[in-house]
DNA sequence: CGCAACTAATTCACGAGTAAAACACCTGCT
DNA sequence: AGCAGGTGTTTTACTCGTGAATTAGTTGCG
């Protein structure tokens, strides 16, 4: 698995705001990517913006929580990345190869050796050789690497609860299950639909 | 931006080590997210997981529709962030400033510039300069940019509504709303929510 | 044994994005 | 007029991620 990411923030999704006449001031109070739907549709009548209403806010919502999310992690000097690897190991409970790192956090194997090697550096796992086969690399938490995780998830959590606090408590479960579906029908399909 | 990222193929199981094979074929089909929380949840029986599930899946939606969606781009030459500019000045109809085009397209001055060069050498966009103020520079699409938005929108969309077909009508509605109601929340509360 | 084919991990060269500095120009105040 | 301070855009220096090559090691097979 390679790309995604990227966009860290990357990359970023559909696309935003109106310009000058927002003809409607009032109304149901419309987020930015309906603005950019009724921009379309003002230029292209004929056109099926359904899918945009999803996939737009889907790419918008990521790129505003990345940049949420970033706070908490920032404060511990790690970036995503680095957590979610670290994560991986925590959550795993085991030792993990650097190419089954790749699979749990689905970045390239360039990024996980760079990775591996920044927070080897500074202290937050640690390497040991495969006995058998001496190609493979076994990575483990350090205890402080534990302890950092286990002392930055209750944070990120909270805080995530409160970014999330917007929508009611079944708005939430009912949205959660909708993306659960969409995401079994996507990682599911994705691999198969060659363009 | 990924988030929570999940594993491939494995049970949820908290168990180090061992990996039973996928144990139940029918089910109500995990996807990678739900196996990542459910890993984080036998580690840390204790914490509120509910918000991975929300943002977890649209970060990991966001990457897979991401990738899927560069297909039909790619094909044009484009990137995303290259569309989304060349699709902010197609919808709004008419001509914007880098400034402007930083804001519709939610990215920084400095891609914004990096972009236009690039599109511009490719004839796709045109500059002018301000009378007026000569700091300001007018970026419209040329006819061929135009001509190459109007051709790859609808490939474009089309492509979406497949990749989103896994989920039946009602759903995608549902979804669009609830979308749109978090984003709402967002982008009004993200700007205030000092850490 | 010895060699081809495969796999794990790393290195390399590069492209793309960012923040901050630089630059160019405008505006308001005295 | 003249200049302090503000704004629009570009440049600079850097980080990070990627795909493709590279290194190192293993395995299968004649």
């Amino acid at each position: 698995m390679t790309s995604m990411n990227g966009r860290p923030a990357d990359g970023n999704g559909a696309s935003p705001d109106v310009a000058r006449d927002d003809p409607s001031p009032s109304a149901p109070r419309h987020d930015t990517v309906a603005a950019v739907v009724g921009q379309w549709q003002a230029v292209h009548p004929d056109l099926d913006t359904g899918p945009m209403e999803i996939i737009g806010r889907i790419n918008r919502c990521a790129a505003l929580l990345q940049q949420a999310e970033d706070a908490p992690l920032r404060r511990a000097g790690l970036s995503r990345p680095e957590f979610d690897l670290l994560g991986a190991l925590r959550r795993t409970g085991h030792e993990l190869t650097p190419s089954e790192l790749t699979r749990e956090t689905f970045s390239s194997g360039a990024a996980v050796t760079k990775r591996l090697k920044q927070l080897t550096e500074r202290g937050l796992v640690e390497r040991r050789g495969d006995t058998r086969d001496r190609r493979v690399a076994h990575v483990r938490l350090t205890d402080t690497g534990r302890e950092l995780v286990d002392a930055i998830l209750p944070e990120q959590l909270a805080y995530e609860t409160t970014v999330l606090a917007g929508l009611d408590t079944p708005g939430q479960g009912e949205l959660a299950t909708l993306l659960g579906e969409l995401l079994v029908q996507l990682e599911g399909r994705l691999g198969v639909l060659r363009v």
